[in-house]
RNA sequence: GCCCCCGUGGCGGAAUCGGUAGACGCUGCGGACUUAAAAUCCGCUGACCGGAGACGGUCGUGCCGGUUCGAGUCCGGCCGGGGGCACCA
């Protein structure tokens, strides 16, 4: 019978089912080992290019249950989101039936994989029983101060008319649509991250098993700077402005300060300035820009004709407003030291401040500031004096604190994020205004806060909640007169910021989860990933998760033991310049000279991440049904190292299609007889390596492996060997596998069946060859026998005839002897 | 501008600790089978030189230099590509 993948795979797809094979109780005692790809968005469109992280997850899955390590695979949905209202909008389709029919397509689709997860733990972040756990974090956040309505700047999306959070804002666009972001002042509700800013910092230190890059760019994003609050003086105003510095040595050298026109005294400063309108005027325009085009104006002040006193040269210095001292961060006012710092170099060159040299080593020249923090010497600095910059500000920030002038302070770049949205399809956030009592949580034992379904969607300015007079009258609890709802919906990394917590009891309707199980179920062993959500989701995850610990829920800080980033699959092709939305596939491109064209057009050559948008997709149906699953699992994993990205190419695929093949004839074949001592070798030295392989995240050189051993077997190979191979081959093609497993007239299954262990005896070779080379370049072999003797490789290098060749003439220095590896003999 | 990662055949990639560069696969070429094609199987496939051949030699992991008996791998400096952060005081 020829292989026909069809028939033998939806077969086996029934049968994992029927038997439940993935469901795992939680509660029983025994090994566990926790693994999770990330919550997936059902957008209904999955392709092979997302099929890559779900497939790896699932090969480690297997290969760790055979192992006897693995139990529990759970998937749920991140369901809440703007696309689902969008759609809404558009098509008339109600969100929570767009997402749905996506979650049951997105489904199928793992199922024709072949991936295996435990379905009992379903979540889906829309449903009441999920987001009413998201509520009641909410309340819990509140009583602890960590969850407040403020005031405050925020990115606003014109076009999605909502807010982002600044991890939203990519180069001053709203991350979705693309729109220039702007600022505004609005009423909002903040997690209050920057409390756990140092302990997010230093926690980094303890995660051995995530990659250095994504460690890296959660430091930069948190953005830790230490260094000292100064309060200058300032006599018009009767108090002290504080600023914020990283360089308190350099204070000697701060001729002026620089306020952010936002800042709180502004006004009162520029009281009595005869330009105070143009000045007010200049402010507005100011704080209208996006971040991007503050940015883009260059650097542009005004003096606001007041002084201040440097606390340390007692010299009155002008006070400045600037458009690159921002609010948000330190305190909004900033000590100019043009001397040694760029920005204040640059601004003192424009409107023609003073500068004053404090720390000696820069160049003569006096083109640009000279900002070395290491290896400087102050200078001009009174009490510090001849002392190296680190020294300095040692010195200098224990002065500063004791004249009470100041204190050594530690700031972030971390802002505390910004959850409220202004859409439908989110979870509502559990608070009421009365306006009697003010703010007043919901009580815990009204949750959930149902989003109702019955809503309008026009599309128009506003949030269809809003609209909705049954969900915004409340009742106050407080003091029971009339109360409004809060209508804001809750941002979606809050729903993903705890899941993986609440799939150990992701139906208790009592509690957000069982603590004694979640504490021995986590942290999560094996996290799976993109790359993308290296600080936005999982910076959230890593906050909640210390949340919880300090609620004592939970006895651990950290959510993800190890995790993994997966690189993008992308397909190469070529783009039609005259229609952007055209995609021309390499086969389909014809050449004139030398150049792809199309009809008139000539085509530009890219290689993308496959996305619908670029219509580069391949359908995972369209090649399952040609090839089948198994082939597309292999050609998936074989392709590249799963870290990096891959060019998915068609032709490749039929690679892993005629090994598939060349595996299923050697079952027809028969398998019988003893296998040779090549092939037991063989046989074991490839359990080794596919073991630690699979270990270390290289499938496809564990793949490779496995060619090699299939090619070693040739047509018929013994019982024992085509065994090994199958159990080895099953994490990458579980259904071929498992269907030649019962063809040899085993019991179903071998994803449970016991993983083989190589036999350190069996893996040595009896003879092996030694290269050698004679200064460095290899110039002969010798096979010895295994394991070698020194004596006799010696010897052998001598009865070499090309070797002596070379050494004829020639005086031996030395001979380097590398043991059951090479020789070299140096020779001059 | 700062920080990080990566440059290996026609292509995807392999080389675990500094030890025989190019495993495995794709493509291409040649052959077998076939009326023919597809499929399948076998051989060759880094460049160059010598040889009928077995084989031998030179060069070769972006470029220049260094360390070493020995460098794709380590160090210094460039060039190119990708990613992150960015008036962050």
């Amino acid at each position: 019978m020829p292989y026909d993948p069809r028939e033998i795979e939806a077969r086996w797809q029934r049968a994992w089912a029927d038997a439940r094979v993935a469901e795992v109780d939680v509660s029983a005692p025994g090994q566990k080992y926790y693994m999770l790809n990330m919550f997936p968005y059902p957008s209904g469109d999955l392709h092979v290019g997302h099929g890559r992280n779900y497939i790896l997850g699932d090969a480690l899955y297997r290969s760790l249950r055979m192992q006897g390590r693995a139990a529990l695979n759970p998937m749920g949905w991140d369901a809440f989101g703007l696309p689902a209202e969008n759609a809404a909008i558009k098509r008339g389709i109600h969100p929570r039936d767009w997402t749905r029919s996506n979650i049951a397509r997105e489904k199928k689709q793992f199922e024709r994989w072949g991936i295996l997860y435990d379905w009992s733990k379903e979540l889906a972040s829309c449903d009441p029983e999920y987001y009413r756990w998201n509520q009641w974090l909410f309340l819990q956040l509140y009583k602890r101060g960590l969850a407040y309505r403020g005031k405050a700047p925020v990115n606003w999306c014109p076009q999605d008319q909502t807010v982002l959070a600044n991890e939203q804002v990519v180069d001053g666009r709203c991350e979705r649509c693309g729109t220039i972001v702007i600022q505004r002042e609005l009423e909002q509700w903040f997690l209050k991250i920057t409390a756990y800013a140092d302990r997010l910092d230093a926690g980094l230190d303890s995660l051995e098993h995530w990659p250095e890059q994504v460690k890296l760019m959660q430091r930069n994003w948190i953005g830790r700077s230490v260094g000292a609050d100064v309060e200058f003086p300032v006599p018009s105003l009767g108090k002290s402005i504080r600023i914020f510095t990283t360089r308190p040595d350099t204070i000697y050298g701060a001729t002026f300060m620089v306020l952010a026109p936002e800042h709180p005294d502004v006004m009162t400063l520029i009281a009595d300035n005869a330009n105070r309108t143009e000045i007010e005027q200049w402010i507005a325009g100011v704080r209208n820009q996006s971040n991007l085009e503050r940015q883009e104006s260059g650097k542009e002040g005004r003096f606001t004709g007041q002084t201040a006193t440097n606390p340390f040269t007692n010299e009155p210095i002008p006070i400045w407003l600037g458009n690159f001292v921002l609010m948000q961060y330190g305190t909004g006012a900033i000590m100019a030291v043009p001397g040694h710092d760029q920005r204040d170099f640059e601004f003192a060159k424009q409107y023609d401040l003073p500068i004053r040299i404090v720390v000696a080593g820069g160049p003569a020249d006096m083109t640009e500031a000279f900002v070395d923090k290491e290896n400087g010497v102050a200078t001009n600095s009174g009490l510090i004096d001849g002392l190296k910059s680190p020294q300095a500000i040692g010195k200098i920030s224990e002065e500063i604190e004791r004249r009470g002038i100041g204190r050594k302070m530690v700031r972030y770049r971390l802002r505390d994020w910004l959850i409220s949205r202004q859409r439908y399809w989110g979870t509502p956030i559990p608070m009421l205004y009365c306006d009697k009592c003010g703010i007043v949580p919901v009580q815990e034992d009204h949750l959930p806060v149902e989003l109702p379904l019955d809503v309008p969607f026009t599309g128009r300015e506003g949030n269809p909640l809003a609209k909705h007079a049954a969900f915004v009258n409340a009742t106050c609890p407080q003091c029971g007169g009339k109360a409004r709802r809060e209508t804001d919906t809750m941002d979606t990394f809050v729903d993903s910021s705890w899941y993986y917590a609440r799939f150990i009891s992701s139906h208790d309707d009592k509690k957000i989860f069982d603590p004694a199980m979640v504490n021995r179920w986590l942290p999560v062993d094996q996290y799976i990933g993109g790359i993308e959500h290296a600080i936005l989701h999982l910076l959230y995850a890593r906050f909640i998760c210390r949340t919880l610990h300090d609620m004592g829920l939970t006895e651990f800080e950290e959510p993800f033991e190890r995790l993994f980033n997966q690189g993008m699959i992308t397909k190469e092709g070529y783009r039609d310049p005259s229609n952007n939305r055209a995609w021309v596939p390499l086969n389909e491109v014809e050449r004139r000279d030398g150049k792809p064209y199309r009809g008139n057009t000539e085509l530009i050559p890219e290689t993308g991440k496959m996305s619908k948008s670029r219509f580069n997709v391949v359908p995972p149906d369209e090649l399952i049904d040609r090839y089948g699953a198994d082939t597309e699992r292999v050609y998936t994993l074989f392709i590249a190292p799963p870290e990096k990205e891959a060019a998915w190419s068609d032709e490749g695929v039929i690679g892993a299609f005629r090994f598939l093949n060349r595996v299923w004839k050697m079952g027809e074949s028969g398998v019988a007889g003893r296998g040779s001592d090549a092939l037991t070798r063989k046989t074991h030295q490839t359990i080794a390596a596919v073991t630690q392989r699979i270990e270390r995240f290289e499938f496809n050189t564990a793949i490779s492996a496995l060619m090699e051993l299939s090619n070693a077997m040739g047509e018929s190979p013994d019982r024992t060997s085509y065994e090994v191979l199958l159990k080895l081959l099953h994490p990458f093609a579980p259904h071929i596998t498992e269907e030649l497993w019962k063809t040899l007239g085993n019991e179903p299954f071998i994803l449970t069946s016991a993983w083989p262990v190589a036999d350190e005896e069996l893996m040595k070779e009896d003879v092996i060859t030694i290269a050698i080379q004679v200064n460095g370049k290899l110039r002969g072999q010798v096979e010895v026998a295994n394991p070698p003797v020194e004596s006799d490789v010696l010897a052998a290098v001598k009865t070499n005839t090309n070797v002596q060749r070379w050494l004829e003439g020639k005086q031996i220095v030395k001979t380097v002897y590398v043991p059951g590896k090479l020789v070299n003999v140096v020779v001059r």
